[in-house]
DNA sequence: TGTACATCAGTGAACGCGCGTTCACTGATGTAC
DNA sequence: TGTACATCAGTGAACGCGCGTTCACTGATGTAC
């Protein structure tokens, strides 16, 4: 789906698409348009422009600039959950131990990031910042807690039997949070972005799930 | 500096402001006006406007925008240095250990972010998202990895004398990651910001210290 | 102490820009009889 | 098989908006003689 495909040129008919065409091509350039833009740079307009329709088409297949940014969130959270899924598989595969295999969930998703800055960015940017007044999650934009409850397994299975559902659930926190800061100091520019500070995950990831399984 | 002090009605005589008072009054608009608005929504003119000054004057004090949230960026890093320094300095005092100092610095972190969402995102905005072909950083927002000098220093004291630069640098990036990353996931709503899991960084950052220390 | 003058922090009007969104419309597609 | 018609995904012009930045300017301050 986000596959770099030329989105140009799939016109068939004078009509224009065939039958739903229009919506996945959509999303698939507000994907490749966030590779080289800022989140924020990215127009509506700006993806109807690539994909080579007029502005107004895309409200035939959104509400509004914030619907297309949402499914292209939620797109951005099923690549990811792919990619993840397949380092966790191609682990397990192999031989490798569980604890091989979490370390490698997580070193997928610093090294997408990376790879991808603003569609990751985007995707963070599901759940709106909290508001001062209401920290309530508004709910609807579930597609990366989705995405995220692979890790949410992997860690408990790490965990011993007898660990209760709130230590899992710190447990997970943990490993995300330091995954999820990892990727986005990168990101920032505030600590470089190497390879070899990615494979130091390993060892935290291990003892993250050893030391919540006191 | 940003103490919300009202920065309106500093002018003093019909000329305006006093020699030098106009630029921290700006910054202290700006940081006051981010307590509430997403970054991307704050705007040179609107920060001119709190002043109670034309957009053109801003442009006696800064360069250009970019300028203005540069200064901005560099009085939250400054901010949230002070606090942790803060922290860190009450758990000594109160004959704490060094790492439960250290503990309470990477709390210090997290209640920073949430109490101050947009101050914190325009903070760690002073580095341009790396871009796909210069990953090198531009250099000149160091304001904030000033600021982390006291993070690395802190647990180069944690670490055993006999530990590697490199075994140090790893270390202060663990914590950091850590702590950035449970931030940014309660400020982007993918977790509950419960001062439980802030809480439970004791733990962690202890562990990264000691496990750090092989 | 007074006058002439350079400095410089402000003003206010104007610019061009791209944006998200709305409107009335067009014309091909598919269906009912 | 042919005709009438509803559907609906597109068009293109237009809107109002607030933005960052520029321009020529004004007028108080501080200094030199």
């Amino acid at each position: 789906m986000s596959d770099n495909a030329n989105s140009v040129n799939i016109k068939h008919s004078a009509r224009g698409y065939h039958h739903g065409a229009l919506r996945p091509a959509l999303i698939d350039a507000g994907l490749t348009l966030l590779d080289g833009r800022a989140v924020d740079d990215l127009s509506l307009r700006e993806v109807a422009r690539r994909v080579g329709v007029s502005p107004t088409a895309v409200y035939r297949h959104f509400p509004d600039k914030q619907a297309l940014v949402g499914a292209l969130c939620e797109a951005v959270a099923n690549d990811l959950a792919a990619e993840q899924k397949a380092a966790h598989d191609t682990v397990m595969a192999a031989g490798g131990s569980l604890r091989a295999a979490f370390a490698a969930m997580g070193q997928t998703y610093v090294r997408f990031a990376l790879a991808h800055p603003a569609r990751f960015r985007v995707m963070m940017s599901a759940a709106p910042p909290v508001a001062p007044s209401d920290m309530v999650r508004p709910d609807g934009e579930q597609a990366v807690n989705r995405a995220m409850q692979q890790l949410r397994a992997c860690v408990a299975e790490l965990l011993p039997p007898d660990a209760s559902d709130k230590a899992r659930d710190i447990a997970a926190i943990r490993a995300w949070s330091l995954v999820h800061g990892m990727a986005m100091l990168m990101l920032d520019g505030m600590i470089p972005p190497d390879e070899a500070i990615i494979g130091s995950l390993n060892e935290d990831l291990d003892l993250l799930g050893s030391a919540t399984a006191r």
